[in-house]
DNA sequence: TGTACATCAGTGAACGCGCGTTCACTGATGTAC
DNA sequence: TGTACATCAGTGAACGCGCGTTCACTGATGTAC
């Protein structure tokens, strides 16, 4: 039946998105996200067009998903509190070494160049609706948008720098240096 | 003569880095770089043991010239005005846009989990250096340690974002907002 | 000065490998009679 | 209830391609006599 068919489906995009956190979207081959999933490689193409079919689909839903947790932050609180609460979890050590229900930029930002234009799109669009959801104002705007490259380099270059010091240095520096 | 294999050799290495600055370390083929370089890929390993060799050589390469870019900061300044002027130039639409003498950090930190370990040393003593030769207290070393996420942060997110408004808005958001 | 030879930076074809993608097939499931 | 057949999700081998790396060769340069 379609019920069986569409939970498959399913099983991929999660796998993908999981390797997307981690590993970027080139990186992991379909051979990759198809084992991660239970199946083999040959039946990825009756799900999705293409594996950079498969990752734009994989990004945004994991950027919708940020949103949506990005929701959940009270929304009577002032500006600054509430991008406070989104970097202490942001900047955690937890985010850092998750890799479900993680952001998917910083392992992706610098890949942008070489993906398909419709990445770009998404990451336009996701950061414009990130703006809308947390400003109140364009200073506040612009707070917005500092925080996020706060946030994404932070992650990044905490990930980057591999299990140590240094890494819970940069969080916790970063962290109280949002706006 | 030895001199003119060390002249290529160079040659390499500057098409190395300008393509890693570019497109990271791992997208570049060693065809690329050295027909960047005016050669043919069969004379590389004359002058490099692997292309991780030369992508490391060339990251390091790239790190040490920007240590030595902030060295021509007047270090008389206060350390807020320091990282500003700093700042000022990574965060500008010239550095975004730049493939020469430009910070390997945005392409790079991304992909440093499928790189060899001394890649991620190199990372760590370049932000050591750079804490070290930016702050003068403990407290200072945590501003720097934010401007540096917030700075790689934002050109990395200026350059996925590609040409347009939101680029630019985000560069002038996180000048705005260093510490 | 001119010829013979050694050196060695760079060439270009070839290698084995993993990739994204294709496709003929399998085998479990459900419907028709 | 039992047999025959259609459907279709998933398999696994194969494809063409670009990659990093290797290697026998070329051809310019400089030294020896």
């Amino acid at each position: 039946m379609n019920d069986r068919k569409s939970q498959t489906r399913e099983r991929i995009l999660a796998a993908a998105g999981k390797a997307l956190i981690t590993r970027g979207p080139i990186e992991p081959s379909v051979s990759d996200i198809m084992g991660a999933a239970g199946l083999t490689v040959g039946g990825f193409y009756a799900h999705f067009e293409s594996k950079d079919a498969l990752m734009l689909e994989a990004f945004s839903a994991l950027l919708a998903q940020r949103r949506e947790m990005v929701a959940t932050i009270d929304d009577q609180l002032p500006g600054d509190e509430r991008r406070a609460l989104l970097a202490a979890f942001y900047l955690s050590r937890k985010h850092r070494d998750a890799s479900d229900h993680a952001c998917p930029l910083p392992s992706t930002v610098g890949e942008m160049s070489r993906l398909p234009d419709n990445f770009r799109e998404a990451l336009g669009e996701h950061v414009e609706l990130m703006v809308a959801q947390l400003a109140a104002s364009p200073e506040e705007a612009d707070k917005v948008l500092a925080d996020v490259a706060l946030m994404v380099g932070g992650l990044a270059l905490a990930r980057a720098l591999g299990p140590g010091d240094l890494s819970d240095r940069v969080l916790r520096a970063a962290k109280s240096a949002v706006l």
